[in-house]
DNA sequence: GCAATTCCGGACATCTATTGTCCAGGTTGT
DNA sequence: ACAACCTGGACAATAGATGTCCGGAATTGC
């Protein structure tokens, strides 16, 4: 998986904090001394996503486009990482002097099995929020939202 | 995930129902017009992890190291691409000049939530075994067991 | 013992995706 | 008008996946 993932969610947990407020990408980019013009394409992947929403010009940058109870973390790996599966079946029973036609219209068993197992993937990430991400953190380490705002604030 | 899994589990389904018999990396890739030397760099990591057994010198070969019940497809995944997480968490919360060390010991929420899911995934594709898998082939494609027997027979 | 077959694993080449940079253009606040 | 900021495309660098080749060891049949 893209490492960019990383990267927004924790973004995202971020801007959460921040609140209303847009954050221009290089104090984001600055909060974890990430390169700039690469995190921006992530949270562009982010805004075409309609995870974030950007705002062009001074005082502008980007900010949650809905609450953190509204964006599962699926939202934001498939923002970043498309959504295709992991597992892709390239149907090789269909090559070989042994195949036969008949079989390829069923479809393939092992790129079922595989699916399944990625679906169960894609329902527990679609079932954690930005939000219970958020309330994880505050609950080991309460400190954490005040000092993200601090930060922000001090450095805007 | 590395398309080597696909001729994996393909190859033994195949194996399976072939049976007891083994057969040269040259023939298992024949059947599917796969490169020989690459798909034998996926056999070995199967000998590795003790799904395969392979015998050198002539007549020799791979089969399987178990009864088809015993091997799930996470076993397979496993030996081909690896047991390190899709996602891992590069600790960029550990960078930064806003870092507080205090919060490195506790583990990280986004880690968490990403190894739930990746869990969830593990889970499902242990559930299944490649009995399993052949047996919906079978219940679809009722000719494909003695097909495949027969190509690898008339082929010996 | 010898030759043929086959697995084993390392070295290497090639191709592709990821990671990262840069720039020219558009938008907006002051 | 100017400066701050996003957008998207082009590009380079790096890493990983894919594929080939070869020398060595094990095993079989003669």
């Amino acid at each position: 998986m893209n490492e960019g993932v990383e990267w927004a969610v924790h973004s995202c947990l971020n801007l959460a904090w921040i609140g209303e407020r847009t954050v221009p990408t290089a104090r984001l980019a600055a909060f974890y001394e990430l390169p700039a013009a690469y995190l921006n394409k992530q949270l562009q992947a982010l805004a075409r996503a309609d995870v974030l929403a950007s705002v062009s010009g001074p005082r502008g940058g980007f900010r949650l486009a809905r609450p953190p109870e509204k964006i599962t973390l699926m939202d934001v790996v498939a923002a970043i990482d498309g959504d295709e599966p992991a597992f892709r079946c390239t149907e090789i029973r269909q090559r070989g002097s042994a195949s036969d036609p008949a079989t390829y219209s069923k479809p393939c068993a092992i790129d079922a099995a595989m699916r399944k197992a990625e679906l169960a993937w894609r329902r527990e990430l679609a079932g954690q929020t930005v939000a219970d991400v958020m309330a994880t953190v505050e609950r080991s380490n309460p400190g954490v939202p005040d000092k993200v705002r601090r930060w922000f604030d001090d450095t805007r």
